[in-house]
DNA sequence: GTGCCTCGAGTTCA
DNA sequence: CTCGAGGCAC
């Protein structure tokens, strides 16, 4: 700048010209007026800056604070300085799940969006109206607002519970501390991401400090939240975008378009593109002005979100488990690269399953490098099913084929297309093997099923293994310290060769343990001798020297105390104690969480839950399934009777309990577990329902059936799938048939949707 | 038997 | 994230 920039006050002066004295100066004078601020606001209810002062004040503060590192003191109002780094984030639940939403790839797809949803109203040929805005390539957050004050940011996560990057969300610009006029209770959803010009700046800078660049935008903008550093966060330049809310205590307006218009009032950044169309032929103009416009935005965007306008049709619309009905992101084409393919690998799945994988040359798509893609099953492969009909994406894919590589939903490589004009000339068809690469047996293919699957059972290495890495998993046994790495080492090492033996792992390592034990005795007694010499001595002795050393004692300190599991690369004896702790912790274990282990197919999470709370106890469940014939018998009806449980999955189950191997081998893992905790007790064992068996029958409209379910058995029913005997209950909605026919002719008590609702006391 | 919808299983890379 | 298939309603 001139040199008259000197004769600035230091107020005005942008944080770039500052100098250290000058920075340090206004830094102080910033803190102090939004203490004051807050002190105003909070205590006194009088504040005397408007939020926007207010918040222009501690940005300005933060971005001293990350230009000079060196001035930042914990003590900072903006909250964002030496917080101390904590192990991960807390995990915050979502009081209104953040869902993910269906997604369109062709016109087409619009427009049977489109007429699904007026089938599904009832509208016939009138025409709805909705948004359509730019799907923003970032991360989705959640930001709550108490009586108008910012108090908790949260990441998507699983949809139900994401991560609390409150600190960092509050170094956003976008993001107002302040609200005025807003409802007391206000979640604000939308997309942080990064402007191409602020992602080069970083990369620039990231490179200039010898720290690696980020791949994308988006890495970098998610790389840039999840900082457990605030201080980080708050140097880096993300923005945000609104585009929808979570709870409210009230509602913002009657129309989406209207509810974003109300959310720019507030104070939040909405996307300029956003428009309302009517009909799908303006979606798909909207779509191809945008695509258009695409590369001129200055960040990045992989598609157009289409939302019913109408918040009332939006409600009756409702969701899917995973998606709102009212909403379709019209996705752009996914970028695409074309390589070699090298080599066709088979691989073994936890059921057998051979899935061929192809060895890429590594090429970069959409800016991470792939090197391995999916190739499905045989059929995929030859691009024709069994019967020899063409199979929807599949393709006559060979090794040595030049291929193009995309990635689906940008995550999962797939092959789109192969080159034929390039194949090389002594290039051959496939051949699927016809036994299990990884033992030997014979790998077949069941009539009417897409995979091939080896029947070595669990006497395949490969599939004992990819067993014991399902038992570990996050929702089975999940012990600390004893993750899939582990388990294949320990498996190769043959210390673990089926779930029972990891429990019995600590008291074969036990060589070491009376080693530890003799270590202890050692520190006993040096910790009571008194006389040095003696301390040597005992020492010495204990440790078989003859006289003492201190680095030879040392040496046979680390030697006596090393097991076989902690002579491993990558363990000591204390990470090997802390594993046998953890291990031993879980010999106690939920119903559930035990069952989903047994790795059962077609028995995922879900299906374990339902037999746990069933059954209730192991006992229970494990009377019941070797009790249980295949197609006949009560025990086989009760177990069909489970509603979302059919035929196939009882099947599994029934052979499973009686194959002599796999019996055994489930007997030996329960004998070493302490308790098997049953599937919770009915929470409320007063509501009206506890203890009845409940059928959900036709459609309901005031919830969805698994809503309906999950709510009766949270008050203690029993959902099942069919009417009987044992019925107490049929909840029967419009267009109810069968179910309600055969509950009248056994004299079962019928209730429509609303009796239902008050019945259970929330209507 | 047909058409949702959900779940299970297998997959990649940072 | 996607495909295939199980389960259920119609």
């Amino acid at each position: 700048m001139n040199g008259k920039s000197a004769g600035k006050k230091t107020a005005e002066l942008p944080v770039a010209e500052l100098s250290p004295k000058e920075a340090s100066r206004e830094q102080a004078r910033l803190a102090a007026l939004l203490r004051r601020a807050d002190i105003a606001y909070h205590q006194q209810d009088a504040p005397f800056i408007s939020d926007a002062e207010y918040d222009a004040a501690r940005r300005r503060l933060r971005e001293i604070e990350a230009r000079f590192p060196a001035l930042a003191r914990p003590d900072s109002p903006t909250g964002t300085v030496g917080a101390p780094p904590r192990e991960g984030f807390a995990r915050v639940g979502h009081a209104v799940a953040m869902l993910s939403l269906d997604n369109a790839f062709t016109d087409q797809e619009v427009l049977e969006f489109d007429a699904r949803l007026r089938r599904f109203l009832g509208l016939g040929e009138a025409v709805l109206s909705y948004t359509s805005e730019p799907k923003i390539d970032g991360l989705s957050l959640s930001v709550r607002y108490e009586n108008g004050h910012l108090v908790q940011a949260a990441t998507r996560g699983d949809g139900h519970t994401g991560e609390d990057v409150t600190a960092n969300a509050r170094t956003i610009d976008d993001l107002p501390e302040h609200l005025t006029g807003a409802p007391a209770v206000l979640e604000v959803r939308g997309e942080v991401y990064m402007t191409h010009a602020d992602f080069a700046e970083l990369n620039a800078a990231q490179r200039a400090s010898g720290d690696r660049p980020f791949a994308n935008p988006r890495n970098a903008a998610a790389g840039s939240l999840r900082q457990l550093d605030p201080a980080v966060s708050a140097s880096r330049p993300l923005k945000f975008f609104a585009y929808g809310w979570g709870q409210l205590s009230e509602p913002l307006a009657d129309t989406q378009i209207d509810a974003l218009a109300r959310l720019a009032e507030l104070g939040f950044a909405t996307n300029p593109l956003t428009r309302l169309c009517h009909g799908p032929e303006e979606l798909l103009r909207h779509y191809r002005e945008i695509e258009a416009t695409r590369a001129d935005l200055g960040y990045d965007i992989d598609g157009v979100v289409c939302k019913v306008n109408d918040l009332a049709l939006q409600r009756r619309l409702g969701s899917r488990s995973n998606t709102p009905r009212w909403a379709i992101a019209h996705k752009f084409p996914a970028e695409t690269a074309w390589t070699r393919l090298l080599r066709i690998d088979i691989q073994v799945g936890r059921t057998g399953a051979l899935s061929p994988v192809a060895r890429l040359k590594p090429v970069t798509v959409g800016g991470v490098v792939v090197s391995n893609a999916t190739l499905h099953n045989e059929d995929y492969i030859r691009g024709i099913d069994a019967s020899g009909n063409p199979i929807r994406g599949g393709r006559d894919i060979r090794e040595g084929d030049w291929v193009k590589v995309y990635r689906a939903g940008d995550v999962i490589p797939k092959i789109a297309d192969v080159d034929l004009a390039r194949r090389p000339p002594d290039a051959r068809p496939y051949e699927f093997p016809a036994r299990c690469p990884e033992c030997g047996s014979d790998a077949i293919r069941e009539p009417g099923d897409a995979v091939r699957r080896c029947t070595g059972g669990m006497y395949c290495p490969a599939q004992a293994m990819e067993r014991l890495r399902h038992f570990v998993s996050r929702n089975a046994f999940d012990i600390e310290g004893l993750g899939a790495k582990q388990v294949e080492t320990f498996y190769l090492l043959g210390w673990i060769r089926e779930p029972a033996d990891i429990f019995t792992l600590a008291e074969r390592d036990a060589g070491g343990e009376k080693a530890i034990a003799g270590l202890e005795d050692v520190l006993n007694r040096l910790r009571g001798g008194a006389d040095p010499n003696e301390q040597k001595k005992a020492l010495a002795e204990a440790l078989g020297l003859e006289h003492f050393d201190p680095e030879r004692a040392r040496e046979r300190f680390e030697e006596r105390s090393r097991t076989p599991l902690a002579r491993q690369h990558g363990w000591g004896v204390r990470s090997a104690r802390n594993l046998f702790h953890a291990i031993e912790e879980r010999r106690r274990i939920a119903l559930e969480r035990l069952i989903f282990a047994l790795g059962i197919r077609h028995v995922g999470e879900a299906a374990a839950k339902l037999l746990a709370r069933h059954y209730r106890s192991w006992d229970g469940f494990a009377r019941a399934m070797s009790a249980a014939r295949v197609g006949e018998g009560p025990e086989w009806e009760e177990l069909l009777n489970i509603d979302g449980v059919g035929e196939v999955m009882a099947r599994a189950l029934v052979i499973v309990f009686h194959q002599e191997g796999e019996r055994a081998l489930i007997e030996r893992l329960v004998a070493q577990l302490r308790e098997i905790e049953p599937a919770r007790e009915a929470a409320a064992p007063d509501s009206p329902i506890a203890g009845k068996t409940v059928v959900f029958t036709g459609t309901l409209e005031r919830m969805t059936r698994s809503e309906a379910k999950a709510q009766a058995e949270r008050l203690g029913a029993r959902v099942a799938g069919s009417v009987s005997k044992k019925t107490d209950l049929v909840v029967a909605g419009p267009g109810a048939g069968s179910k309600a026919k055969r509950a009248a002719e056994l004299g079962v008590e019928i209730i429509d949707e609303d009796t239902w609702l008050e019945l259970i006391g929330d209507a």
